[in-house]
RNA sequence: GGCCCCAUCGUCUAGGUCGGCCUAGGACACCGGGUUUUCAACCCGGCAACAGGGGUUCGAAUCCCCUUGGGGCUACCA
């Protein structure tokens, strides 16, 4: 049976790099009808943080990547973090069995005295080998290094007499010169083991059969196979390395370029104020100066915290920025996918269940791929289409809890309403966007210079705006004017009256619905203004063209003609009715 | 620097294992045009690639070598 796993380092969110691995993963697992396992890789004491593992778990579920062993789910091979297990003395007992047969040497140097090795070798144009000592030192060699307070570590001998091949799935055969890879630290002086130790016995014990991972472990490999073999664990998992994905920018995607770009910013922002940035960071000025000149890096709420107070978008790297960017699990997943795969057909908008069903080893790709975000937003507009009202009700729903947005408070009813109007939406974003004015209070409406210049000032916008004013008050005032005797002013009311008066001042409908639209939402992007008429009453209608008539122009500076307007849409009025 | 990986439109790629079916297919982006109350969406049309050089062969995108370019690793990180 299969078994693959995924094993990240818990040092922050899960990121677009790692989402695919568990992915990759989780797929063959799925796909081959066996078993995806969740192990946590947390050897490094200094760099993990104790919130990351469950943001990790938080992100894979919400992908809709279960894991069948692993925390919180089946232990039957527990525990699946790494500290239990090096707690649990299982390392040791390799590390122990490897001293015994004079496989693994103690080493007691120190990292000053492992730089001037390196700098040595690197002098000559060569890679560090540790020199192996002639005689290994013995227990009684630690213990004397222990009490003198030198660092005991443990390293692996590789053996040298044969070069070793990598059978990689998507590589083929890999050969690696036995001389050019060195001894290896396999456990580390404050006792724990290293990554390149763990992952070897964990891999064994837990019986995987895949080991898939990104291309910048191959050069691990050989070591880690060398260490499978001098362990005696018999039959060699396969290894898959993919492909690696890079950015934009060049390089490997890393979630080092949210940081980066916030750097950026900053630098190119005229009189910051850097005090004020520091206290909304929560950080000292001494610590956002060392960011700044790129010295180190703060956490990610410090970042977020400050991109959003500078009002600069960063880049999304993590899944948890798609997800508060408006995109979907079943966009992200099928997207992720076809970074380094796709199914040979002409296919690319699959759902989970497809990819699946046609996900294959053999057609992973060997060459990088771009992580390209035009492509995404595409896949992500195909997959709104595709997603059931129910199902896409509640992917929204989440959304707005993420983001905290005003339209929260929506009932059901309304927000199926909303999401049939912005049937073509690229985002939940676009979707939120669209109709956040119909859920706040009207003196919160922001109004949108560009807009108010093109649409309001430039032409007859006001004039405009006055006359679907007096219309809609005559409606109210007067049944009359009411048209088919309608009570409620509904869309389809809205659209006679909106096309009635376009045809009357010999204009486009865009030209009336234009400033109807920025006088009720603030901006030039919404849902169809004609709904938005209905979903908003008349009584918002009325108040925020009331509100833009008042404040827009004095706003502007421009004189009131008021008599002339006013005669003038009164004495047509009646005729119009 | 050393070691390793990779190389088809701007981008993701199909084709490469079985050399002729490839005057190289699809998608995104882009450029025209249409539709339109905004933004999207939608419809029609278009542009665009086998990195370069050597071989092998009747024949090469496909096999081999070199060059160039890109990427990864080079820790008591994973």
């Amino acid at each position: 049976m299969v078994v693959t796993r995924f094993a990240p380092s818990p040092t922050g969110y899960l990121h677009v790099g790692g989402a695919r691995t568990a992915l990759f993963s989780w797929l063959w697992a799925r796909h081959t009808g066996g078993k995806f396992v969740l192990r946590i890789e947390d050897t490094d004491l200094k760099r993990n943080t104790p919130t990351a593992m469950q943001q990790v778990i938080n992100d894979l579920r919400w992908l809709g990547i279960e894991w069948d062993e692993g925390p919180e789910v089946s232990e039957p091979n527990g525990p699946y973090l790494q500290s239990q297990r090096h707690q649990q003395g299982i390392y040791d007992k390799y590390v122990n069995q490897l001293l015994g047969e004079g496989k693994a040497y103690y080493c007691f140097d120190t990292s000053e005295e492992l730089e001037a090795m390196r700098e040595e070798a690197t002098d000559q144009k060569q890679n560090l080998t540790y020199r192996r000592p002639e005689i290994f030192p013995d227990e009684k060699d630690a213990a004397k290094a222990r009490s003198e307070g030198r660092p005991v570590t443990v390293r692996f001998a590789v053996p040298q007499d044969e070069d070793i091949i990598v059978q990689d799935i998507v590589r083929g055969e890999v050969k690696f010169a036995a001389s050019e890879i060195g001894d290896f630290i396999i456990k580390k002086s404050d006792g724990f083991p290293t990554y390149n130790f763990a992952c070897v016995v964990d891999d064994y014990l837990m019986k995987i059969t895949h080991v898939i991972r990104g291309q910048e472990h191959l050069n691990n490999t050989p070591g880690q196979q060398a260490l499978w073999q001098a362990l005696g664990f018999g039959q060699l998992p396969q290894y898959v390395h993919m492909s690696v994905t890079v950015s934009e920018g060049g390089g490997k995607l890393s979630k080092r370029e949210r940081p980066k770009a916030l750097r950026q910013a900053i630098k190119t922002i005229e009189n910051i104020d850097l005090e004020k940035l520091a206290q909304i960071g929560n950080i000292n000025s001494e610590e956002l100066e060392s960011f700044i000149k790129g010295k180190t890096t703060p956490d990610m709420p410090v970042i977020d915290a400050m991109a959003e107070y500078i009002g600069v978008e960063l880049p999304e790297i993590n899944i948890v920025d798609f997800l508060r960017s408006g995109y979907l699990p079943e966009t992200m997943v099928n997207f992720l996918a076809f970074l380094g795969w796709n199914p040979g057909d002409n296919r690319e908008i699959m759902s989970i269940d497809e990819l699946v069903r046609a996900f294959d080893l053999s057609r992973l790709t060997k060459s990088n791929s771009l992580f390209d975000r035009q492509k995404l937003i595409a896949f992500n507009t195909e997959h709104i289409k595709m997603t059931p009202r129910e199902k896409l009700l509640g992917h929204l729903k989440d959304y707005l809890k993420t983001i905290n947005s005003p339209v929260l408070s929506a009932d059901d009813e309304q927000l199926k309403r909303i999401i049939i109007l912005c049937e073509g939406a690229r985002t939940l974003a676009d979707i939120e966007r669209k109709s956040r004015f119909l859920f706040l209070e009207n003196d919160k409406i922001v109004y949108d210079d560009d807009a108010i210049k093109k649409v309001l000032l430039k032409g007859d916008g006001l004039d405009v705006l006055k006359n679907i004013q007096a219309k809609i008050e005559k409606f109210v005032t007067n049944p009359a004017c009411r048209i088919d005797g309608q009570e409620k002013v509904t869309a389809e009311y809205t659209e006679k009256l909106l096309r009635s008066i376009a045809e009357e001042r010999k204009v486009g409908l865009g030209k009336v619905a234009q400033p109807l639209r920025v006088a009720l939402c603030g901006g030039t992007i919404s849902i169809s203004i004609f709904e938005a008429v209905e979903m908003l009453g008349k009584e918002k209608t009325l108040a925020r063209i009331d509100n833009a008539l008042n404040v827009i122009p004095a706003k502007a500076g421009i004189q009131k003609n008021d008599d002339v307007m006013d005669s003038r849409v009164r004495g047509n009025d009646k005729k119009e009715c």
